[in-house]
RNA sequence: GGGCGCGUAGCUCAGCGGGAGAGCACUCGCCUUACAAGCGAGGGGUCGCAGGUUCGAAACCUGCCGCGCCCA
């Protein structure tokens, strides 16, 4: 980065104490801990005015704010504040979920290293650890989200192993028990060999990994029959081999058995349809307790589950391969069959999808268990009702069918985990095989042989309740009474199964029938400059922290919310984070120079009829940009909110308002600018807050003397400030001053270098009267006696502008763009003449774009003709 | 294998039936008293390919090619 120099003496006018360039550094934190400690995020469930509420994806304790969080809490925190300034009273609630594995795993490595286990300890002993851990060191992200700025209401903040939502989920567990929704069952589910848990399905990430496609003969003689597998280690459990009913090449075997090798066990063979007649031979082996695809068949022919490995899939067959793993265990066990010549074929390296624990990437291991589900078929249904008869809106709305995919085939989820941090299951084993499952309010069993089931429940078990649980729920509290259902939810695509779905599911069954949130508001992942996903090992990853650092936190808050597109992923980088920093430096100069020019925000607008024609464009074009706002942020479009804000400081406000009012502010006319720059100003702030309310406080509260922007009333449009006409004149007015200085510099005049001219024809687009403003933002002076012209520019319109350069022009740069000039107007010509030479064009197309063309053609035509008369004018050399 | 989405300027993306746009990058000229984290000007695209619909297609339809994601 390059040093900034200062070469320019200070100005001495007031600035209200404003520093030449934005330092983020010197006004978060301030800023913040003033918004905190003045309650402004705190809701009050007894206030009249209507509510919005936002209950956080709760991060996990063990997490810090990354990138993605970053953006979810920008835009999150981008509605609370909109919201709040529309006169909502406002909820977003913060907090945390337990996260059981990782945080489990978390003490336990710390234990590792005093070498113990939590065996060691005891579970008591352990949870009490961990406890203490997340007393020490959990929840680091809290703090972290201070300074991203999020107005959260830090008193409600929740935690899904507190008491109250403890009571939550024993009371949600013991009803839909009651109900008959939760089931312990043998089945098949994803086992973690490493976490020693069970997983839900979609905490399994499936990859396309290199591993080995085996074909093995079962059998000899006439009966032998040949298996395909990548896992030929299980082949020690198979209790049949399976064929497709209508595979000929198989069917004189089906009801025939043949002996299991290594093993001596005799299986028979199955004629089932879920074969895949194409895939290896069109036999399979069948190993019912180790893949979940081979129970179902196992069900259905009533075969026998053998399970061969313990939990750490370590191999427990007696025999030459107990005590190896699976990974030891499976060239070994293709070395003996290889030694009795029963590999047909070996192929490596065979693509295939394996599943992976979304915690540690081991290897998942399909394991016949004793598990709690969640018959989830008619809680889904419900679900998916939901957002089908539109109490639930999903936006983007193309993300919906994703929802639907999911919810309707859902699988039952299995919520035990083999861990001790966690909601123990509430469920009591007597003596006698009695099962009873425990209230909130009840008392447990108590007595010799009664024990309490040693699992804990999923995580997302208790997330799934976060909507009311952390609203008191089953409490009837004020809070669930103003606040629920949550407006909206906001979180990444990628939690939609998740998140969404089990918070419908739970929340639709908990409050009779009421959704958990009205909208469902879905953002991509962020990715880095290049589009592509961001990764440690790529090191391309953003620290959040890092750059509010280096750029304040409303830089990178713009960054992430002006890439948020519905529906599609979130490219930031640095060089991008940099052009925010600048966007709010840039604010922050306005508004500095304002400052320094007087303006007020002190009484109401001036009338209509006092105003400029400069004044009332630069009204025109804010209250469009009112209206275009209101509309973006309905539909959640966040990243044109930013664009058109963006647009409109810069290029309406600072380019062009700010300049054409120098002059007027240095009059002693200034008074109705000064009240209009104020207005712009402070409408412009309150509506850039939500998205960067750091910079917009700061400059907001300097430029009106108010408390706060964050309760300041959000701007509503105002239909009688649009004014065509002052739009259409200001488009002129651009379009002079933009051909002179593109002549300016095509000629290399220097910017400094006054030159005079003699502007004709402004009135003929009604803006003789601006002449002044014209000349000042061209640099052109009057001419005086014995003016002669040494070029002309003719300015679509019918305005000309004559200059004298003093002394020679180049006019081999002066012909090159005039050349280029006719170019496009002949296209222009060419393209008008040939739509309407068309007669079905005439006679097909609208009115009022047969009317456009023609205009253009007569505009095209005009400014062939003056660019003609140039070029004739120019010296030949 | 099933489903979804995307290919528009060097990069990242808007536009989704009537004149090809933005940010960044690039070129040229500037300390023009708010801002060099700035100002002014400029260059740059047969809108993936091939058909079709239409008076008119970057946009709608079909096929193909390439890329990505989800599910199995």
């Amino acid at each position: 980065m390059t040093e900034t120099t200062q070469t320019r003496t200070p100005d001495s006018r007031p600035t209200g104490g404003l520093s030449a360039q934005y330092q983020p550094g010197e006004v978060e934190q301030r800023r913040y801990e003033t918004w905190v400690s003045a309650g402004y995020f705190t809701a009050d469930p007894a206030s009249d005015k209507p509510a919005f509420s936002i209950v956080i994806p709760p991060p996990n304790v063990t997490g810090s704010l990354h990138i993605g969080h970053a953006l979810d809490h920008t835009i999150q925190d981008t509605l609370s504040r909109l919201k709040r300034m529309q006169g909502f009273e406002v909820l977003w609630l913060p907090g945390m979920d337990h996260a059981g594995i990782a945080t489990q795993n978390v003490v336990e490595r710390q234990l590792a290293g005093q070498r113990l286990s939590r065996h060691d300890l005891g579970r008591e002993k352990f949870v009490e650890k961990v406890w203490e851990w997340k007393a020490q060191s959990g929840g680091a992200i809290l703090g972290q989200m201070r300074r991203l700025g999020d107005s959260v209401d830090w008193s409600r903040e929740r935690f899904t192993m507190d008491e109250g939502l403890s009571r939550a989920v024993q009371t949600i567990f013991k009803r839909l028990y009651d109900d008959s929704l939760i089931y312990r069952a043998n089945r098949i589910i994803n086992w973690c060999p490493r976490c020693l848990t069970a997983l839900s399905d979609i905490e399994v990430e499936h990859t396309d990994d290199e591993g080995e496609l085996i074909s093995i003969r079962y059998g000899d003689g006439d009966n032998a029959i040949v298996v395909a597998t990548t896992r030929a280690e299980t082949m020690l459990g198979d209790t049949a081999v399976a064929v497709h009913p209508d595979d000929e090449r198989y069917r004189h075997l089906v009801g025939t058995e043949v002996e299991l090798p290594l093993t001596g066990r005799r299986i028979p063979i199955v004629a089932d349809e879920h074969v895949d007649p194409s895939f290896g031979t069109g036999a399979v082996k069948v190993t019912p307790a180790h893949d979940p695809n081979d129970f179902e068949i196992g069900q259905r022919h009533s075969l026998p589950s053998i399970t061969i490995m313990d939990e750490r899939a370590v191999v427990t067959v007696p025999g030459p391969f107990e005590g190896l793993d699976r990974y030891e265990a499976r060239p070994a066990i293709v070395d003996a069959l290889r030694e009795q010549g029963r590999i047909v074929a070996e192929k490596r390296p065979y693509l295939h999808s394996v599943g992976h624990c979304s915690r540690c990437k081991t290897t998942v291991e399909p394991r016949l268990s004793l598990q709690w589900f969640v018959n989830t078929a008619p809680l889904a249904k419900k679900a998916g009702d939901a957002v089908r008869d539109g109490r639930v809106t999903i936006e983007p709305a193309e993300l919906a069918k994703r929802y639907f995919a999911w919810v309707d085939n859902m699988h039952d989820w299995c919520i035990s985990r083999q861990l001790w941090w966690g909601h123990r299951i509430p469920v009591w084993y007597g003596p006698d095989g009695e099962v009873v499952c425990v209230g909130p309010d009840e008392q447990p069993p108590t007595g010799d042989g009664w024990r309490q089931d040693e699992d804990v429940l999923d995580t997302w078990f208790s997330s799934a309740l976060w909507p009311f649980s952390t609203m008191g729920w089953p409490e009837q509290t004020p809070e669930l009474e103003k606040f629920y259902p949550t407006s909206v939810l906001v979180t990444g695509y990628d939690i939609l199964f998740f998140w969404v779905a089990r918070m419908m599911m739970f929340g639709l069954y908990a409050m009779d029938d009421v959704q958990p949130f009205d909208v469902v508001n879905l953002h991509g992942m962020v990715r880095d400059g290049h589009g592509k996903k961001m990764s440690k090992s790529f090191g391309n990853v953003v620290d959040p922290l890092d750059w509010i650092d280096r750029y304040g936190a409303d830089a990178t808050r713009f960054t992430l919310a002006r890439g948020a597109n519905p529906g599609s992923d979130v490219p930031i980088s640095e060089e991008w984070c940099q052009g925010s920093r600048n966007f709010c430096n840039k604010l922050w100069n306005a508004t500095r120079f304002a400052l320094m020019n007087g303006v007020t925000v002190e009484g109401p607008l001036p009338d209509k009829t006092e105003l400029s024609a400069i004044d009332k464009w630069i009204l025109s074009r804010l209250e469009h940009v009112i209206g275009e706002v209101d509309e973006l942020f309905a539909t959640y479009e966040y990243a044109k909110v930013c664009d058109t804000l963006y647009h409109f400081a810069w290029d309406d406000v600072c380019d062009w308002y700010l300049e054409l009012s120098k002059p007027v502010l240095a009059s002693e006319n200034a008074g109705t600018t000064q009240r209009v720059l104020g207005h712009v100003l402070d409408q412009l702030l309150r509506l850039l807050h939500p998205v960067i309310p750091f910079v917009t406080e700061e400059l907001w509260i300097a430029l009106t003397g108010g408390e706060t922007v964050t309760k300041a009333a959000w701007p509503t449009a105002d239909k009688e400030l649009i004014d065509d006409a002052a739009e259409e004149e200001l488009a002129a007015l651009q379009k002079v001053v933009t051909e002179v200085r593109r002549f300016r510099s095509d000629q290399g005049l220097k910017p400094t270098q006054r030159v005079t001219a003699a502007l004709t024809g402004l009135g003929n687009v009604g803006i003789d009267t601006h002449e002044p403003l014209i000349r000042s933002l061209a640099r052109l002076d009057r001419p005086s006696a014995g003016f002669t012209a040494t070029a002309t520019l003719a300015v679509t319109g019918g305005i000309t502008v004559d200059l004298d350069t003093r002394g020679t022009i180049d006019v081999a740069a002066e012909r090159a763009r005039l050349e280029k000039d006719r170019a496009a107007a002949e296209k222009e010509l060419a393209q008008s003449r040939a739509k309407l030479g068309n007669d079905a064009f005439l006679a097909k197309a609208p009115e009022q774009v047969v009317a456009k063309i023609k205009d253009r053609l007569a505009t095209a035509e005009a400014d062939l003709t003056r660019i003609a008369a140039a070029l004739d004018g120019l010296p030949t050399t």
